[in-house]
DNA sequence: CCGCCTCCTGACCATCTGGTAGAGAGGCTG
DNA sequence: CAGCCTCTCTACCAGATGGTCAGGAGGCGG
């Protein structure tokens, strides 16, 4: 009698769905609550399911927090990447009038879908934020994944410079500072969305434009 | 035997120290770990007390967080406060060449101690950055220590305008705007000392001289 | 000396935490 | 059908956590 309802069909593919649903919704839950806000029960109870299913997965906690850094570092990666491929051929179709022209296009371009992902999926945000915390767990998660972006961005910048193409900066200083902008932004809006302001896009847009000016000013050669 | 260096001597004065020792810590750890990262008993552990002792003074943890605040808003207050009384004296006797004299400097002063606030207490930081998540405890607390404070500029601000001091803009958006900011320079700060880059000034400075820079485009009638 | 007050502590507790062990249900292959 | 594999569950646990209770130590006024 109280069996009717025990278990759903789990068909083949609501399996495979599982480890998805469950990195769904410890993202939200990390990026929202913390990492030490959040417990694997209370995860479990919100998607129907158990922990130990959370744990059969993912080995432990720890582990689901990495696993949930990965995703989101590979979305983030696969964007740059796509930016990367495509801006180089359709930027010279660009109307601007600044020189080196598509060198600064892909920068643009690339702040721009930075700024564009992070707007669209709020909750990227939220776990960066959380997972940039120093001592977090997955802060050197999250390091070991940008690294190597930061260090192709560095080569990328410097042989810009040599080759004149880019004024001559501190390379890696000028990524980190671009880097904690985006942060910072991730926080701003939060701020703004706690105190009632709704996912109003002008601070952002605003903060956007200055991190391109200041890239702008700090690269463009012509200026 | 055993019991020789049981206690201290527990003079009057180490006693009535204890609570703002507590605070202290409690900070610092709330800024650091978190609030769910934090434990009484290793707050109590760093401290060489009891977490008995903690629940003394402060009647749960939450109530201690909620002390932190208080504490914490009130220095921000009150360093407010001295700038409103000393910056309408000392004021006139600045050499800028601005229009609408003292307005602009009084913001301009009020900024600058926000900032000078943050850096010389990082640990403020950490907080204001736990505590400005939404939904956390103490969310609310520092919402309603700000919101008089937010309030009051916002009256000035209008005052101002409307006596052709300022340019007319929408004072509420503005200021949350600029505490949003500070919010973001917060994460920033942590997120640049993580990756090494010690507690360098420039990322924080340049973001004040954009702050004031938004600020005087948006306020001074005169541009 | 006595009682009282402040401050602190040891013993204890209910609850929640991440994590382990083992079994059951269903599908696939032989 | 048998055996295996995948996935999920129930049952359980050791440790940590926030919090309660009663009591001890010292200062202080009577």
């Amino acid at each position: 009698m109280a069996v009717t309802e025990a278990r759903e069909p789990q068909t083949p593919e609501s399996r495979r769905n599982t480890r998805e649903l469950v990195l769904d919704a410890a993202l939200a839950s990390f990026g929202t609550a913390g990492y030490d806000g959040t417990s694997l029960d209370d995860l479990a109870a919100g998607l129907g399911i158990r922990k130990q299913t959370i744990l059969y997965h993912f080995v432990s906690k720890r582990r689901l927090l990495d696993a949930v850094v990965d995703r989101c570092a590979g979305d983030l990666a696969a964007a740059l990447e796509q930016v990367l491929a495509t801006s180089r051929t359709e930027a010279p179709a660009r109307a601007s009038a600044s020189a080196s022209s598509s060198d600064w296009d892909r920068v643009e371009a690339m702040v721009r879908v930075v700024f564009r992902i992070a707007l669209e999926r709020p909750v990227l945000l939220g776990l960066l934020r959380e997972v940039s915390r120093p001592g977090s767990p997955g802060a050197v998660r999250v390091r070991t994944h940008l690294e190597p972006l930061m260090a192709r961005a560095r080569r990328w910048m410097e042989d810009e410079m040599a080759a004149g193409r880019m004024r001559r900066t501190d390379a890696q200083l000028l990524l980190l500072s671009a880097y904690s902008t985006v942060v910072g932004v991730a926080t701003e809006i939060e701020v703004l969305r706690a105190a009632g302001v709704g996912p109003t896009l002008r601070p952002v847009v605003r903060r956007r434009a200055e991190l391109l000016r200041f890239l702008r000013s700090s690269l463009d050669p012509s200026a």
